[in-house]
DNA sequence: CACTCAAGTGTAATTGAAACACTTAAATTT
DNA sequence: AAATTTAAGTGTTTCAATTACACTTGAGTG
C-alpha cells in the first residue's frame, strides 16, 4: 500500500477539543488534568492522537465520547495548530474542534474520573502548550457562530426559558441585552413552541418553558439567519469590545 | 528525542492551497495539472507535503512561493480535511489554506512552469480527491471575509479605480451593486486616497486611480470593520442565493 | 393583606440602508 | 468643428430595521 509517498515526512496528529457548557448564567469550558507526559497534571482540554483508521470527526466525535459519554453533540472543527515546537514533547499537530454539550444531559460521573472540571470562561487558568490560544480562538468563533445560526439551544435543556436564553446570549457575548427587544426578536423569528409549564426556580411569577422548534431550525440552518443585537445602551458587562 | 508518543499512529499531512486572483472582472483561481501518481494530470489546487521542520504556516507559504515566486502574500488557514479514503494514494490528510495574490504581481512564468492556470470560479473543472469541497469552502470563506476585513485590495494592483474596486465585490459576490450606493459607502471609510492621475484603457472620460491607505487598513483590522450592500434589485448576475 | 421579585408587555424616535436618473469628460466619428 | 459615443461621476428621498424606554402582572412570602 505505502507505494506513492514513501519519502514524505509523517507527523503526529492530535484532535483537541474546546467543549463549552452553559450552567448557571455562565458560559463554562470543560477543562481536565493532563494524565501524562510531558505536561502531566497541568490544565488542558480534551484531547487525544488520531488513529490510523478513523477521519478528523470520528476522531473528535471518540474524544468527546470518553469524556461525556454523549454521542450525538455538537462540533465543527476549529483550525489546525502546527507550531513545530508547540508540544514540547514531539513535533505534533493538532486539529482542534470546539463543542456544545447540555450540561445537565453530561455524565459528570464520567467527566469527573477523567479529572474534569467546569470552568467559567471568565476564570480560564493557564493551560498546557497553546490551548489558551484554541480557547480563545474558539471563544471568537463560536461568538460569530451564534450570530448566523441559532446553536444557542445547543447549550441549553430541552426546555428553557425566555429569560435563560437571553442569559445564554449575554454570557457568550459579555454583554447585557434589552430584555423587550430581546424577547421581541427572538420570537418573532417563530424558532420558539412557548409551553404551558412555568418554571418556578428563580421567581414567584415564574416563566414559561419554550422548547424550540426543529423544523424551523432546519429551515434556519439552509436558509440563513441572523440574530444580532447591540448591547444595553452603557452595560458592557466588562470593557469589552467585540468586534 | 522520540519518547513520548511511540505507541501513536503518524500520519502524513498535506498543505493544500486554494489561491484566488481577480483578472478582466473576474475572480479566478490558481489551477494546476498534477505532476505525479496517484491522478497525475489531473487538475488540482496547489499542495505539498509538510515537513518535519516546518510550521503549517511555514509550509503554505513554501507551496506559495514554489508556485508563484512570491513571499509577501495575504494567506489564511481554511480547514483540515481528513477523510480515510480522501486521497486514493495513501492515508493523508490535507490542512487547506487560501490566498489572495495580485495576479500582475505574479511571475506568470513560474506559474507555467508548474502547468498552473487562471481559472474563472464560474468554470471550475473537476478536480481531483476533494479538491472541489476544499474550492468551495475557500470561496466561502472569502464571500464571509470580505464583509468584515477590506481585503479586496490584496487582489488588486498597488493604485485601481473605484470601477475595478466594485468589480471585484461584485466577482466575489456573485451580484451587481448600485454604482452610487457603493462609492459613497467605500469613500466614506475614509480606506482610499485618491490620485491625481487617471486609468485611461477603459472608458474615454478615465477613472480616477485610489490607492488603499495602510494606516487606516491596520486600523480597522484591529478595531473591526464592516462592509456589506444588498445586491441591486432584480440584478443577482446568477441565480445565486447566497447566505 | 401588603410587600417583594422577576416576568411580561408596546410604542415612538432614530438610524442606516436602498432606490433612483441625470450630468460630465474626453475620445472618436462624420 | 460639431455630433456622437462611452463610461465616470454625483445627492436626495424613501423605507425598513433597530434602538430606547417604563409600567403592569402574577405569585409567593412575611
Amino acid at each position: 500500500m505505502e507505494i506513492f509517498y514513501i519519502d514524505e515526512d509523517k507527523h503526529y496528529v492530535a484532535i483537541d477539543c474546546i467543549i463549552f457548557g452553559f450552567d448557571a448564567g455562565e458560559l463554562k469550558l470543560l477543562l481536565l488534568k493532563r494524565k501524562f507526559e510531558p505536561a502531566k497534571g497541568e490544565w488542558s482540554v480534551m484531547g487525544g492522537f488520531l488513529k490510523r483508521e478513523e477521519s478528523l470527526d470520528e476522531g473528535a466525535r471518540r474524544i468527546l465520547l470518553q469524556l461525556t459519554g454523549l454521542t450525538d453533540i455538537y462540533m465543527e472543527q476549529l483550525q489546525s495548530f502546527g507550531d513545530v515546537n508547540r508540544d514540547p514533547g514531539e513535533r505534533t499537530i493538532s486539529i482542534a474542534f470546539w463543542a456544545l454539550i447540555k450540561v445537565n444531559d453530561n455524565d459528570i460521573k464520567l467527566a469527573k474520573t477523567h479529572g474534569a472540571q467546569w470552568v467559567s470562561i471568565e476564570k480560564i487558568p493557564q493551560l498546557i502548550f497553546d490551548h489558551n490560544n484554541m480557547v480563545q480562538k474558539g471563544l471568537k468563533t463560536l461568538r460569530n457562530k451564534i450570530v448566523t445560526k441559532p446553536i444557542g439551544f445547543e447549550l441549553l435543556p430541552e426546555k428553557f426559558t425566555l429569560p435563560q436564553l437571553q442569559s445564554l446570549y449575554e454570557a457568550i457575548n459579555q454583554e447585557q441585552m434589552d430584555k423587550r427587544n430581546f424577547r421581541k426578536r427572538i420570537l418573532e423569528t417563530g424558532l420558539l413552541d412557548k409551553m404551558e409549564e412555568k418554571e418556578k426556580q428563580s421567581s414567584k411569577k415564574g416563566a414559561y418553558y419554550y422548547m424550540f422548534n426543529k423544523e424551523k431550525y432546519r429551515l434556519f440552518a439552509e436558509m440563513g439567519f441572523h440574530f444580532q443585537m447591540k448591547a444595553k445602551k452603557d452595560s458592557l458587562i466588562k470593557g469589552n469590545c467585540q468586534v
